[in-house]
DNA sequence: TTAGCTGCAAAACGTTTGCTTCCCG
DNA sequence: CGGGAAGCAAACGTTTTGCAGCTAA
């Protein structure tokens, strides 16, 4: 992790359209047709969608997955540490890969839209906090909410979500 | 804010149980007798209580109010700024006074509790991030998850909750 | 062969809401 | 008095689950 604060959203994409599922494998997952799909959608998504839009881009390639499926994987592929889960508000989960390393989130909050950026201080600020309070830390997450700085003109409106301050993904 | 990384859970406790009702009053509510009720609960609550647990204490102060109350005042009192909304994990959202300072959270994962801290210089990072990502900083949120260090001897061990990575109040 | 996965529909969960009655200001 | 608040129960949207049948290993 270096000490620049990069995004990098749909730039590094995901190149390799198996990698959920090699991960899937190591761990001695039982491999089913689903879970080949669901995990090929997974490696494919440089966002984070969430259970709903994975159905809807499972089903795009195959018909013959259910919703429950993807519950059921989604929190299967979590346990196995091969996805984490975020609420970033909205009132539903939503997945990313673990395999590209540690980051946090910047969250516009005009669009909704989510940025992704890594910061070595901050990690070691976070690790020197955790020390200072007597504690060996485990995970951490940092969530900026911000609003594109002046330069622009005016933003369109937002339609607000069910509650929450969500997004979409 | 000061630099140094301090810890105020139960230490300095809320010595005032009108706090919020003064609160609500300044912004021009209503009070009717179970916002009064609900309000003390909150005055006098040095964690961080879900609806369910803010209901239980209200009643043991006075039988009639009812859950549906609760929640639309604590997302009221949400919407005036007087309450901020936490999800800790553990799906259901978890209610703070806003008024004792901007600070952070540190989950014990072995026992689910939340020590408080603040910690300036981490507050002037978030801005610089931002900055330099191109947005102004709006909000933001640092949770830490971590293990008691060393020292001690072995910890007890832990329920599972019902799903998610959760504690409770 | 069989442990374990899938689909379906129903249940569970936290939370919101429609409606009527009640009360604060 | 009048507008907003409370109580109840029904509705909600997301997620989980029981069960019967199917499938990877």
């Amino acid at each position: 992790m270096d000490t620049r604060t990069d995004t990098h959203q749909p730039a590094d994409a995901k190149p390799d359209p198996m990698r959920i599922e090699r991960l899937c494998i190591e761990r001695g997952l039982k491999m089913t047709g689903q879970r080949r799909l669901i995990a090929r959608v997974l490696s494919e998504a440089v966002d984070h969608p969430d259970v709903e839009e994975l159905y809807r881009r499972a089903l795009a390639l195959d018909s013959r997955v259910s919703i429950a499926t993807v519950y059921r994987t989604v929190r299967l592929l979590e346990e196995k540490g091969i996805l984490e889960r975020h609420d970033f508000g909205g009132g539903r989960a939503r997945y990313e890969a673990t395999d590209h390393g540690h980051h946090y989130h910047l969250i516009d909050i005009e669009t909704g839209k989510v940025i992704e950026f890594s910061d070595a201080q901050h990690e070691a600020l976070a690790e020197a906090i955790a020390a200072r309070l007597g504690f060996r830390l485990v995970g951490h997450r940092l969530e900026l909410f911000g609003r594109r700085a002046a330069p622009e003109a005016a933003t369109p409106p937002r339609r607000a979500p069910k509650r929450r301050s969500g997004e979409g993904a």
